[in-house]
Order: C-alpha cells, then structure tokens, then sequence
DNA sequence: TAGGTGATCTTG
DNA sequence: AAGATCACCTAT
C-alpha cells in the first residue's frame, strides 16, 4: 500500500481533511511493533480564527511552532500531565492548521496495542479517545515534528464513508474557547463503537 | 465526579 | 520564578 502524500495533507481546507480522514487507516511502527487501524473519530483545528488552536492568531511559541512547519508532519504534545494527543498538521508552510484524531479502530497490532495498556481484551476504551489512542500505538513526544512520509507513523488510503455513516458536531474540551467552542469542528463514524464518548 | 499529572505560557 | 491552565482517562 501507499502512504497518503505530502499534497493531500498540504491542501487548503483542514475541515475537508478532517472529515476525509475518516476512514484511512493510520499506522505506527515503533519499538518494532507495527499497529494500524481505521480513523473513527477527528477534530479540526485552524489558527486563523478559532480560540481553541494552539496557534490562534498565529501566535508562535516553542510548542506551536511545528504548526507552522507545513502539512504532512505530526504534532503531539502533552495534555493533562499525561496524554499526548497526536495531530496531523495540514496546510502549507506558514498556515498552522491540523486535525486531532481521537479514536481508531485497530486491524492490526491489537496485541502490543493490549499490552501498552495493561488490557486483555480489544475494547472501545483500548483505542477511543486521543489520549488512549495514542498511548495503544506507541505515539509520545518524541514523534513531535515528523514526517508522515516516515517508517514510523504513516496513513494510508482504505476506503471512505458516505455522508449518510458520517456525524459532524461540536469538539470535545474547548469550553474554553468560548463561542468557536459551537463551531461543528469535530466528526466521527456513526456506526463504529470505537468514538469516544462525551 | 474527582483527582492525577506536568509542560506550557503569562504575569509580575 | 511562580501559578494558572489545559484539545483527558480512570476508578469510585
């Protein structure tokens, strides 16, 4: 299979993306293990006019600044003093916009996914939800800032859904974002269990 | 429903 | 240099 390219995620409209990344399977290959899974759940973020991006009105710091590095690399960072959610940057150099993903429904991999997590069964929880997600793959700060074109974590085209299988509504825990906390930024697979809940 | 946990950013 | 804040998860 191929790896989705650089253009795809350089284009101009990370709403699209995000709600077409639905569906693509995302992988890591890290410690030696190799994991995938489909892309159940997304959240768009744009640093132009919405409170809740890292980045709004541009705003550079040491953190943010991979936003700003173009589309087709990874940012993850520290949520909570304990998560690192991991987002896909899009858009190109110069205009820091990204797309959380927030859930997967894993192929492959499901045994090292299990054990990053001290889980014996593939449940929803194993996988669903951005802090979760990330730890069942592997994903940490050290991934920050590279290639989606790496062996190392990478997507890949499997298949898309039809408007009729897609939910598009508000993100989760932007409350302080105030009123771009309404916009309907995040979209999720209404028939997969793997979503993570509100 | 509360607490854990720590990097990041802002203020002074 | 300190303190508030935070794109969450888990177990009671």
């Amino acid at each position: 299979m191929n790896k989705i390219s650089t253009a795809y995620y350089q284009q101009d409209n990370v709403l699209f993306i995000a709600r077409d990344l639905l569906g693509k399977v995302l992988f890591t290959n890290i410690n030696g293990k190799t994991c995938s899974g489909i892309i159940t759940e997304t959240e768009a973020y744009r640093a132009k006019d919405d409170k809740a991006c890292h980045a709004f009105g541009n705003r550079r710091t040491n953190r943010t600044e991979v936003m700003f590095n173009g589309g087709g690399i990874a940012y993850v960072y520290l949520c909570y003093g304990i998560h690192n959610l991991f987002n896909i940057i899009t858009n190109v150099e110069g205009v820091a916009e990204g797309v959380l993903i927030r859930a997967i429904e894993p192929i492959s991999g499901q045994k090292f996914m299990l054990e990053r997590k001290n889980m014996t069964d593939v449940r929803p929880r194993m996988s669903a939800g951005p802090g979760s997600m990330s730890k069942a793959l592997g994903i940490g700060k050290k991934h920050n800032g590279i290639s989606l074109q790496s062996d190392i974590i990478w997507l890949e085209e499997h298949g898309s859904l039809g408007d009729a299988e897609v939910v598009q509504t508000t993100r989760i825990g932007v409350d302080y974002a105030g009123e771009d906390a309404l916009l309907p930024w995040r979209f999720y697979n209404k028939n997969s269990s793997f979503v993570s809940k509100r």
